[in-house]
RNA sequence: GGUUCGGUAGUUCAGCUGGUUAGAAUACAUGCCUGUCACGCAUGGGGUCGCGGGUUCGAGUCCCGUCCGGACCGCCA
């Protein structure tokens, strides 16, 4: 070893002795006489001194070390006669008596501090410095402890970690593949897979009875500040259980995520139905930090009442959904930050045609933007449904239901945000059941599976396979922690006969079936016992842990907005020879 | 595929309704300074204003196109 402590141990008890440190020089200060030098490793800085009284020749030397060098020093530690209480080893120091320079480096185009001045991009191209800096160390750290809990939990619950294969089969249905040609097979492509789902399925069938793996996914779709080509998964699947088992082992899992690296105990996971996230929040992710619940005022529910319909106003009468939510002691809000509302509505993404606002006044006065069409007993009647109380602000949006309520979703988190109750260090997490099973697609003029193929319906929907398949719920479910889908996964189905009803459903032929999940059809015909499973999404765990929005972050290497990774600048072409070998002929216009 | 914001010194940014030699901070270099710790002080170098075209007497600034980056919509079983 060339050192014999790291730069984040010493501390005033070692005052005295002798010690050997290894590191990248951070910052040095040159005062004439003597000179500073912090040293950077993994696990600190430690203050490095040179005197030109003690030893000149040393002191110059010093004094030529430019950021990032790599160097050694040996020396005594030493108490500080001027301590600094802001930095761990602030109390001591080294008083040198070797250096070494073991290697010179570059000026880094950014510095290498918390709070660097390089833009993304920059840190993207050099992200070997970028990792340097503490904030972006330690999200890794923090990914590190979280895998490291959750093999530990999974370990203790019995759940064997197996890995499955990187090169597989294209699946047509889902997103899609990322693809990899075959030179042994010519015309042939691997695919990477999305998720090893068929083959956790086939774990189960081989009796391995608990399963998971940390594990790489591909998906070949369109990136976000929270999606990216290849990410990580947290993989289960479990034999002989139904879903409250699962949603018990790993609600488990997730609260002993939250105790063993946060220190927090996090109370009973709510269980939420699809059908109600949708209702009372326009999502079925919703972020329940805070309440500010979605009322209907008029809507196609049987028997609902309308409080809106027969006044004049068209954009009311007209819409199938008039709905709201109630923002407790907004009223206050000018005439200029509702204008800014309305324009946050009508942006193209969210779509929305406009937003009917109501104030509650402190005095009790009613004021809204439809005055000219509804009475101040009107109002009070949506005021008093809504319950709202003097100094509250009603915010309503109008139009086809499924549109409005994915607007109104957006306007509710955007009050929360503006009202700060989207608080990064609040967590609250639910399960949220019951999914539909299949959505009907009106391009391809046929169903799809919402989550995948071999998702069980609930027992009590069977009946509606046959006479409506768009109410046939499915036996999944969701984790959600402050808005963000974490986590998903269903019981599946066992059952010969029913999955070949599902691939009935789904259109698929006999011969469809069989090219694609063939391998897997068989092996349910030997005895596949009843199983179910989910996933995690590591990244966004690592992300949602952390505090951040972005599991770039949480990435040690991560592609940027078009899939590109700058550093080394991948993708790329390859040679014609390799193109040959593999009988690729490129069609690039 | 679409919406939107951005691209000016190594870096982060400012640069007004078009008008002298394009600025600041920081980084870098040199010098001074014996208790600094975002050390301080002084001096200095550093620019194809992303690229191409257009309007104009004149474009960093306006227009069109294009490339790159961020956020979002579509997409993501």
């Amino acid at each position: 070893m060339l050192r014999t402590h790291t730069c984040g141990e010493l501390k005033i008890k070692n005052a005295g002795i002798t010690v050997t440190l290894c590191g990248w020089v951070q910052r040095s200060r040159d005062l004439g006489g003597m000179t500073f030098v912090d040293m950077r490793d993994r696990y600190g800085l430690t203050q490095l001194v040179f005197n030109m009284d003690t030893n000149a020749e040393l002191c110059k030397m010093a004094r030529q070390l430019g950021r990032e060098y790599v160097i050694m020093a040996t020396g005594r530690v030493a108490e500080r006669s001027s301590k600094n209480p802001k930095m761990e080893t602030g109390d001591i120091e080294i008083l040198v008596t070797y250096l070494e320079i073991l290697n010179v480096a570059n000026t880094p185009p950014f510095t290498i501090e918390d709070q660097t001045d390089g833009g993304d991009d920059l840190r993207m191209k050099f992200r070997y410095l970028d990792l340097r800096r503490n904030t972006v160390r330690s999200n890794l750290e923090l990914r590190h402890r979280l895998a490291i809990e959750t093999r530990n939990y999974l370990d203790k619950e019995k759940f064997l970690e197996v890995e499955t294969p990187v090169l597989i089969k294209s699946t047509p249905e889902g997103a899609r593949d990322f693809v990899v040609p075959s030179r042994m097979n010519a015309g042939q492509f691997y695919a990477l897979p999305q998720s090893p789902q068929t083959f956790k399925q086939l774990l189960m069938v081989a009796g391995l009875d608990r399963y998971y793996q940390i594990v790489k996914c591909f998906r070949d779709e369109d990136l976000r500040a929270d999606r990216q080509p290849e990410f990580t998964q947290i993989d289960c699947e479990m034999s002989f259980v139904q879903r409250d088992d699962i949603l018990n082992t790993f609600e488990g899992l997730i609260r002993h995520l939250f105790k063993a690296v946060k220190g927090i105990d996090i109370p009973p996971l709510l269980l939420m139905s699809y059908a109600d996230a949708m209702k009372y929040y326009g999502c079925d992710k919703p972020d329940t930090r805070f309440e500010m619940r979605f009322v209907e005022l008029k809507s196609d529910d049987k028997g609902a009442t309308d409080l809106t319909s027969g006044k004049n106003f068209k954009v009311f009468d007209d819409a199938g959904l008039v709905v709201g939510i109630c923002a407790k002691g907004c009223a206050g809000y000018t005439r200029k930050q509702l204008d800014e509302l309305t324009d946050f509505v009508k942006r193209p993404q969210i779509g929305a045609n406009g937003m009917v606002y109501l104030r509650y006044g402190d005095d009790g006065v009613l004021k809204s933007s439809v005055d000219k069409f509804y009475s101040s007993e009107d109002l009070k009647k949506w005021a008093d449904t809504m319950n709202a109380k003097p100094g509250d602000l009603i915010l309503i949006l109008a139009g086809e239901p499924n549109k409005t309520r994915k607007a109104l979703s957006e306007l509710r988190l955007e009050m929360g945000t503006l009202n700060g109750l989207r608080d990064k260090n609040n967590y609250s997490c639910l399960w949220v059941v019951d999914f539909p099973l299949l959505e009907w697609n009106e391009e391809a003029n046929r169903w799809f599976a919402m989550h995948h193929p071999f998702t069980s319906p609930l027992i009590d929907d069977f009946a509606l396979l046959d006479t409506d398949p768009g109410l046939v719920r499915a036996n999944a479910y969701d984790m959600v922690i402050n808005g963000v889908e974490v986590g998903g996964g269903s019981i599946r189905i066992h059952d010969r006969t029913m999955q070949s009803r599902m691939f009935d459903l789904l259109g698929f032929s006999k011969e469809d079936a069989l090219s694609r999940f063939g391998f897997l059809m068989n092996a349910f015909e030997y005895g596949a016992p009843p199983h179910g499973g989910i996933a995690f999404g590591f990244d966004r765990l690592c992300s949602l842990f952390g505090g951040s929005e972005t599991i770039r972050d949480f990435i040690a290497f991560p592609k940027n907005n078009s899939g590109r990774d700058v550093m080394i600048d991948a993708p790329a072409a390859i040679e014609d020879v390799q193109l040959k070998e593999l009988s690729i002929r490129l069609d690039l216009k």
